[in-house]
DNA sequence: GGACACATGTAACGGGTTACATGATTTC
DNA sequence: GAAATCATGTAACCCGTTACATGTGTCC
């Protein structure tokens, strides 16, 4: 019925199935707390999901009731493992961005100052929000807090990785806010202040 | 018939049309040039979009021959413009990454050291041509061969961000990859090497 | 004469989102 | 007793992708 190929969300769930069997509600939470950052997905997509490892024979389901209150728990097969394995052999996809924000910067100069400065404030905030986010996930697994303690070098890693991007691009929204905000206008370029920013940006590369 | 409500790639393309009138094929080489790491679209998408402008007052189309072989030409209209100043005031939507690498990253531990290396190559080589192909663009306009020397402002500011989101990736990743290398197995974290990862990473938060 | 780039699409499919629905339990 | 959260979905919609189609001009 609902069979289906298995899509990259299917093995994230399952990856999470890997590291301890999950009641669905539980899982969706993980799943904008753990992948909100670099494989966001709407919650009620998370529930569809799992039904069809089960078919597939990579989970099994397992009802629990807490008075009359009904929860499904998925945990991984064996199966399961080996398809999982598989797929991490498999050549990942290139990555994806989509930043409205992006967008209007590069056409910054047919708005206003403030326009372009809010989309700078919106990277900001964006980058920010990462930071702290993958701080505070660092921070309890440095303090022997992590939920996963048996994930802690793996999790040092997405940390340093979330932390170390956000900052790139915070410290960059930053800079930016404030040069454009000497601008006189967005229309007319100051070809003097643009070739600097170009030799300094080629330098570095 | 395909009216539909805009959508950001439509403002996109609105936004390239506020630039200069394009053909259609031009246009999508185009945003393929310039969208690519931040509003990546397949290019069949990219036919439908200016009908909807024309049919919405946005942009005009015409026709033009070269020899046998037809090409439609799109310009923005006046309210094309203002629709677009509209647009650039609207707040941003928060930036959305995909990345199957990082989810890679996350989970190595089920995999092997070689599958978890090869994902950390796929970031540095995504980041890395990155950081090309806004190099190249931005070393274009230095050496004043921008094909649009009144955007070498928003050009500059867009240049100097990708060289400064791909530098720190591809940094990261190569840095990663060195770490991982000597790690003994996927498995089982070196605690003091995480320890140590994790603090560093949260010192620079 | 063949390959390749130019130029413009169409058809089918599908993963994902938004919005809504529903009832139970816990908390204040 | 109300509000929040637990817990699990469904229905409709749609933007976008993949794959394919088709003919022309140009270059070697």
């Amino acid at each position: 019925m609902s069979s289906r190929q298995l899509t990259t969300t299917s093995y994230a769930i399952l990856g999470l199935l890997a590291v301890k069997p999950w009641a669905t509600y539980e899982m969706a939470k993980q799943l904008q707390r753990s992948l909100h950052f670099f494989w966001p997905r709407a919650e009620s997509n998370l529930y569809a999901e799992p039904k069809r490892l089960v078919e597939a024979g990579l989970a099994d389901a397992r009802e629990e009731w807490n008075g009359d209150r009904r929860r499904t728990v998925y945990s991984i097969t064996e199966k399961g493992r080996s398809a999982f394995r598989d797929w991490l052999a498999t050549p990942p996809a290139p990555q994806r961005v989509e930043s409205e924000a992006h967008l209007r910067v590069l056409f910054g100069n047919s708005g206003t100052k403030a326009d372009l400065i809010a989309a700078l404030e919106r990277l900001e905030a964006d980058a920010a929000s990462q930071v702290d986010h993958f701080a505070t996930l660092g921070g309890d697994y440095a303090r022997g807090e992590g939920p996963f303690p048996e994930r802690i070098h793996v999790n040092a890693l997405i940390a340093s990785l979330g932390i170390a991007q956000g900052r790139a691009l915070a410290d960059w929204a930053r800079w930016a806010k404030g040069e454009v905000s000497e601008w006189g206008d967005t229309r007319t370029p100051d070809v003097g202040w643009a070739l600097k920013v170009l030799k300094d940006a080629i330098e570095d590369a």
